[in-house]
DNA sequence: CTCATTTGACCTCT
DNA sequence: AGAGGTCAAATGAG
């Protein structure tokens, strides 16, 4: 295994110096080319090990978890609901265990072929786009709506419709709180409601924390559906920007090979994206202090309100304390990157952190 | 004091 | 004109 962690920081290495070179070296296509194929091999060649690894005896995910959830069923004839709901949190959990473990090599390679053009599938979500028609994605510059700039004193309204529009649906929370959606790991602050003609629930209006910070574009509208009062329509607009700024707050990287776009496909909702700076990345891997599992400022930042700490459930989440509900928050508030809901789940983590006290960050 | 939520008013689109 | 989306003042929590 150690032989494998060196092989990935040596790609990370090798990431790095692409990066910083990258301006020398952007007339050079061959050169380029041959250091992107250098990297990969090195990262294939880590993912390989880690693979067999994983075949192995290291990848013990927790059994009930883990579990498809049609299994559960058979063996313990669930709620049909709660069914759908495990079977979106194991692919959440399942994400959060893969970032925990600090599989990277799979993260790396998927972010740098996705960087020179390449990409890497991942298995099988839980919730389909039902939605995604608009192609025609563009900017929305605040600075002129295109309309109704004509009023001086007011500050034209803009209208996010030409953004790109994805629709999923995500089962509500089971325990605790039912009135709010699930968390999805990005920082979201709501700034209407509205009741909509025809439908029962008013739809709420979500925004990026950060779009003031750093213009972030990204929006949700949650909506509870008429017939199934036990899942929300979620219709995401525009693309979280704000972990790409220089002077964003730092999130973990997400899954394995993971895009944003695929992991709302995934679990219904979006986690930090793997659009992450490959600089920022590997510095997340390498870290400050050298320590793999990320640096304390990006930890931090997940857990402080940054980009990829939650905010719905902030307020909401001071309802009853269920104990039952310890599981569902670690994980449906996976952008927390609550530690101790974390142990709940893999008490092998904190076993794992204890051993390293290194990783530690004071 | 800062930041998030609420909510009525306003704006845009159809 | 009406519906949907956004703004921004008021309010409250931490």
């Amino acid at each position: 295994m150690d032989g494998t962690i060196s092989l990935i920081l040596h790609g990370c290495k090798l990431a790095k110096d692409l990066e910083l070179n990258l301006a020398n070296s952007a007339t050079q296509p061959e050169t380029l080319s041959r250091s992107c194929e250098e990297i990969i091999r090195v990262f294939a060649n880590a993912k390989e090990r880690l693979h067999v690894h994983q075949l192995g005896t290291t990848f013990y995910p927790h059994p009930m978890l883990f579990r498809e959830p049609q299994d559960l069923q058979q063996q313990q004839n669930i709620d049909p609901i709660l069914q759908e709901w495990l079977g979106t949190s194991c692919t959440s959990a399942e994400t959060l265990f893969h970032q925990t473990q600090g599989v990277m090599a799979e993260s790396a390679l998927g972010l740098i072929e996705s960087k020179i053009g390449g990409g890497i599938q991942m298995g099988s979500g839980g919730l389909a786009i039902e939605s995604g028609s608009r192609s025609d994605v563009q900017a929305v510059d605040a600075s002129d709506s295109g309309r109704g700039s004509s009023s001086s004193s007011k500050r034209p309204r803009i209208r996010n419709d030409d953004a790109e529009k994805r629709t999923v649906r995500v089962p509500a929370q089971q325990f605790g709180n039912t009135e709010i959606p699930p968390e999805d790991g990005f920082s979201w602050r709501k700034y209407g409601q509205k009741e909509i003609l025809g439908s029962k629930f008013p739809r709420a209006y979500y925004r990026c924390t950060n779009q003031n910070l750093y213009h972030c574009p990204a929006k949700k509208q949650v909506q509870r559906l008429d017939d199934d009062p036990y899942r929300f329509e979620v219709v995401y607009r525009g693309e979280h920007t704000c972990h790409l700024s220089a002077t964003a707050p730092a999130a973990p990287p997400p899954a394995p090979g993971i895009t944003q776009e695929m992991a709302q496909t995934m679990i219904g909702q979006p986690q930090p994206s793997a659009a992450t700076s490959l600089g920022r990345w590997v510095e997340f891997c390498l870290g400050p202090g050298g320590g793999a599992g990320g640096s304390s400022s990006s930890m931090a930042a997940g857990s402080s309100g940054g980009a990829a700490g939650p905010s719905t459930a902030g307020r909401y989440g001071k309802e009853a304390d269920y104990p039952i509900t310890d599981m569902a928050d670690a994980m449906f508030n996976s952008g927390s990157s609550s530690t101790n809901s974390m142990e709940l789940i893999f008490p092998s983590i904190s076993e794992e952190k204890r051993d390293r006290p290194s990783d530690k960050n004071n």
